[in-house]
DNA sequence: TTACCCCACGAGCCCTCTCC
DNA sequence: GGAGAGGGCTCGTGGGGTAA
């Protein structure tokens, strides 16, 4: 069978690809399909015959996708995402639906903001499924390439055109430090005692520099990053037992201060401010099921934030 | 034009074999 | 031993031919 005919007589054989590159394995693919295993066996064998390549070789850990499976698989999910949309009935009943949604987010975001309302959703949509992914990079030009569905995120400077957005809310950063930090006893810090001291960065991707450091060498000045590392919320538990300073987002560090015994602290020095937006793909903007996500979430993350502004700034 | 029949084909299942 | 592949079978569907 060629590819064109694949394509034009059975798309269940690329849902059955989905399925094999999501679980590696036929099995568990099968299972998931409904189908049996020699079902999906036959299928992929018919896929193999179709894309001229093994797509899946059987080692001791199970099935390895082979290089053109795993290059298939974006652009198929992509494809299946945009299927299923066209083919969604137009109305979305959240009581019922099975639906499964994919979300970025940093840890942070999950903590702070989409934790908190876990419950509240599955109050109304008990069978929903969300699965949250980390960054790796740009998360609107993630969106573009047909990755998540729906980002929280704080955007950049050159969002495509194609990407939607809500704001959820204007933040800015502030300094941590442990409750017994001889800096602590201050009550606010001042820009010799910040510098003189060591610093943790929390860094996805990997940058050597945050927002804090690029303000600090507009006023020709540098702080001394020690530690370097790309959770959020481990870097509070090293806060915690180190001497090690802090600069995280005030929302972040109001969401925090209930389960650290942290001490919070303006920074003695000007950096940007920045927004918090709900941000999504023009492909699902029509979607029932994804606006109504959308509009639980929205409401939701912009009670939270005022939760945390509030509690950062109780005046 | 419509209804019916026949046949080919695809997809599913059970069972068994093979392979890692 | 567990998981994938293959053989043989059944069933459903769609297309083509034919009769009313």
């Amino acid at each position: 069978m060629q590819l064109a005919d694949l394509a034009r007589h059975d798309l269940n054989a690329l849902v059955t690809l989905h399925a094999l590159l999501d679980s590696r394995s036929v099995s568990r693919a099968a299972e998931r399909l409904n189908l049996s295993q020699p079902a999906v066996s036959r299928t992929l064998a018919k896929l193999r015959q179709a894309f001229d390549d093994p797509l899946f070789v059987r080692t001791h850990r199970g099935l390895r996708p082979t290089a053109r499976a795993e290059a298939l698989g974006p652009p198929l999910a992509k494809l299946l995402q945009e299927l299923g949309a066209l083919l969604a009935p137009p109305t979305f009943d959240p009581a019922s639906t099975t639906r499964r949604f994919n979300l970025a987010s940093t840890d942070y975001g999950m903590h702070a903001f989409l934790a908190p309302q876990w419950r509240t959703l599955k109050e109304e949509a008990p069978h929903l499924r969300l699965e949250v992914e980390s960054y790796r990079g740009s998360i609107e030009h993630q969106l573009d390439e047909g990755g998540p569905e729906l980002a929280i995120s704080v955007p950049g400077e050159r969002v495509p055109a194609s990407v939607h957005g809500r704001e959820i809310g204007a933040d800015r950063f502030v300094c941590v430090m442990r409750e017994e930090h001889p800096l602590a006893a201050k009550e606010a810090l001042d820009l010799d005692d910040f510098l003189a001291a060591d610093h943790q960065l929390v860094s996805m991707g990997g940058d050597d520099r945050g927002a804090v450091d690029l303000a600090l060498e507009r006023e020709g000045l540098a702080r001394r990053v020690s530690l370097r590392q790309p959770h959020f919320l481990a870097s509070f538990s090293t806060t915690q037992h180190s001497d090690l300073l802090l600069c995280v987002p005030g929302c972040l560090a109001a969401s925090v201060i209930d389960h650290w015994p942290l001490a919070l602290r303006a920074l003695p020095l000007e950096v940007s401010a920045f927004s918090y937006w709900l941000v999504w793909h023009e492909r699902h903007h029509a979607d029932a099921g994804h606006a109504w996500l959308r509009e639980r979430l929205f409401h939701g993350l912009t009670a939270r934030y005022r939760v945390l502004s509030e509690r950062l700034d109780p005046s």
